[in-house]
RNA sequence: GCUGGUGUAGUUCAGUUGGUAGAACGCUUCACUUGUAAUGAAGAUGUCGUGGGUCCGAGUCCUACCUCCAGCACCA
């Protein structure tokens, strides 16, 4: 899908239509005020003080025809240069724009763009004439926060997007609703493989007998590449005393997002929205020396966290939420080759699932926020340069995020795309200096001298909630062979004369540990075949006369219209070989 | 949490200015006995999100709460 930002022309083109909004938006509401209207991947918005009107649909169309209105007059745009103190007389009525020129340097040149009868503040570059704009629509708008900060008031944001042609807008728009057919939720429910009640609450999804197979599938997958990188798994409880995340800091940084605490007798309980302080005491449940690190603790974890209500979303954004979760006990010396084996291990899985649209992001302290993070430069100076040399070491790509770090350390994050909103975080590995010193923990060195060692906080598919989520919308609800929760249908030709040969192959099938279904209702061959098709069974078993007489087995492929016939011995060396291959 | 929207059968959705609910698919039954994407006929669908209120009468109007949706903010 197109990227308007990374686009010049289609960037200038955007913003240029930002201001048309703008334009069409002041002759309809005349006393509306601007505040920002930058161009984003998808096209472009523009934020705005309505004085109290709350747009509705038909408001949209209404803008959206003045636009057309507007450009179809071709009015120039354009640029003018004026000083500091000539913006602040030129837009001392509004206090929006007083509030960006006061952020330009004294001396500054400040731009303008005009095009007819509206001027509005701005950086630019423009197109030549609002006739470039002509192939526009208006997607979507809602509330924004004045500057990002709730306790402002609410601007009004109008979305939209705009391409040189009708013909280009058309597609752009028809991927738009493409995305939103493989999304997570819907196929989630046609495939029944989550669904939510409300008597259980939101954000706390119940995983359907199907989507139980899939996350089942995805458990042993990691425990296996786990167990084979010298992990060692453990099960530790959902609850934990307020005090022990007294001892971890959580308490004080994380309170506002955990359940409210409850009162047991004498002691106060949360459940718990993390499990570093279980795996912490794990550790310490015994002295160490140094000859025992690393020492890998894992666990499949079930952690609740208050997410704001309006940020729950289908299993991608949840409360109840169970994390692949591991901490690595390290030395000093051994970050840098554990760090590096997490990352391979996230490139492993990632091309085991044949997944390519993700970004590292290297999240780093704001230095400057003392508060959000834990105060010790040299700490995180040595801890932000390991990552990033590791980074570099094992020439992947990534791009750094300032302020995007954890309390007590900066990490890597995996973040991919869902088909609907915002990017999300999948795999993430933290560096962690701070948590062993509040546990105290320790190891003795080769001088028989105690030490403190590191701790890596990782999480390959991050929960497996949030991965289920979003492999369903990579795969678009076809799942490869052995993920499927039906993977073989089998349909015999005509009950009376095939079901018995057809029952004999399903069991054959069943007892070799296939996920499969016999579809012996008295029903037309086709009309089998056809549902089988829609619920997307990887491969449908036929089998007729032709089959029985010679033994054989044929099969149809889904995404296939051929079928092929041969031995029962090719046919599960076949599924052998396409459950080796996850495909 | 904020701004706005939304909630009707298992599912997708109709339901005009208030007069106790409809379609399609699915489901059940019967007939048909079938070789690769829909055989035909008949039948049953339901506390119209929940609680209050207005009214002779509420799916429809008012109100509170809840779910879900789009953004915003949040995401250790």
């Amino acid at each position: 899908m197109e990227n308007m930002k990374e686009n010049e022309y289609l960037s200038k083109l955007n913003h240029s239509c930002a201001h048309l909004m703008a334009q069409a938006v002041k002759h309809i509401y005349p006393n509306a005020l601007f505040w920002v209207g930058p161009v984003i991947e998808e096209g472009f918005y523009y934020d705005m003080d309505l004085g109290g009107v709350t747009l509705t649909e038909e408001d949209l169309e209404k803008i959206s025809k003045e636009m057309k209105k507007i450009s179809k007059d071709g009015k120039r745009i354009i640029r003018e240069e004026i000083s500091k103190e000539e913006a602040l007389e030129k837009f001392k009525n509004d206090p929006y724009k007083i509030d960006l020129i006061e952020n330009f340097k004294e001396g500054e040149v400040i731009s303008c763009y005009s095009q007819g009868d509206f001027t509005d503040l701005c950086r630019g570059p423009h197109v030549e004439s609002v006739k470039e704009c002509k192939h526009f629509k208006l997607l979507k708008f809602s509330g924004s926060y004045y500057k990002g900060d709730p306790k402002n008031k609410v601007l009004q944001r109008i979305y939209g997007v705009c391409l040189p042609s009708e013909e280009e807008l058309s597609q752009y728009l028809e991927e738009l609703e493409d995305r939103k057919l493989r999304d997570h939720r819907k196929i989630g429910k046609e495939q029944e493989l989550f669904m939510n009640h409300e008597l259980v609450g939101a954000g706390m999804p119940l995983w359907l007998p199907n989507g139980a197979i899939i996350r089942k599938e995805l458990e042993n997958y990691i425990y296996e590449k786990e167990k084979k990188l010298g992990y060692l798994h453990v099960y530790t409880p959902c609850v934990g005393t307020v005090n022990l995340y007294k001892t971890s800091g959580h308490w004080d940084h994380y309170k506002e997002n955990m359940f409210p605490k409850m009162q047991v007798d004498d002691e106060e309980f949360v459940l718990r929205p993390m499990n570093c302080p279980h795996h912490m005491l794990v550790y310490k449940n015994k002295p160490h020396s140094y000859r025992d690190l690393p020492i890998r603790i894992g666990e499949f974890a079930t952690d609740f966290r208050y997410e704001a209500s309006g940020a729950v979303k289908g299993l991608e954004r949840v409360r109840c939420m169970c994390q692949n979760d591991a901490h690595l006990f390290v030395t000093k010396e051994q970050i840098k080759e554990e760090f590096q084996k997490v990352v391979r291990l996230i490139l492993d899985v990632y091309q085991d699932f044949g997944i390519k649209n993700y970004k590292f992001r290297l999240s780093l302290r704001d230095k400057n926020d003392k508060e959000k993070y834990f105060d010790d430069d040299e700490m995180w100076d040595n801890a932000e340069n390991k990552l990033r040399e590791v980074l570099n070491d094992l020439k992947v790509d990534y791009f750094e995020a300032i302020g995007e770090a954890a309390f007590y350390g900066p990490k890597l994050d995996v973040e991919v795309k869902p088909a609907v909103g915002p990017d999300v975080t999948l795999s993430t590995c933290q560096l962690d200096f701070l948590l062993p010193r509040r546990f105290d923990l320790t190891y003795i060195d080769s001088n028989g001298e105690k030490q403190v060692p590191v701790v890596l906080h990782r999480a390959i598919f991050g929960t497996f909630d949030r991965f289920t989520a979003f492999l369903i919308e990579e795969v678009k609800g076809i799942f490869p062979l052995w993920l499927s929760p039906t993977q073989i249908n089998v349909i015999p030709v005509n009950n009376e004369y095939h079901l018995e040969y057809a029952k004999e192959i399903f069991d054959l099938l069943q007892d070799l540990g296939y996920r499969v279904k016999l579809d012996s209702r008295e029903e037309k061959l086709s009309y089998k075949m056809r549902e089988s098709v829609i619920q997307k069974i990887p491969v449908t078993v036929i089998l007729g006369q032709k089959e029985m007489d010679s033994s054989s087995i044929s099969y149809r492929v889904y995404g296939s219209e051929e079928t092929i016939t041969v031995s029962k011995e090719e046919f599960l060396n076949y599924l052998k070989e396409r459950i080796e291959k996850k495909n």
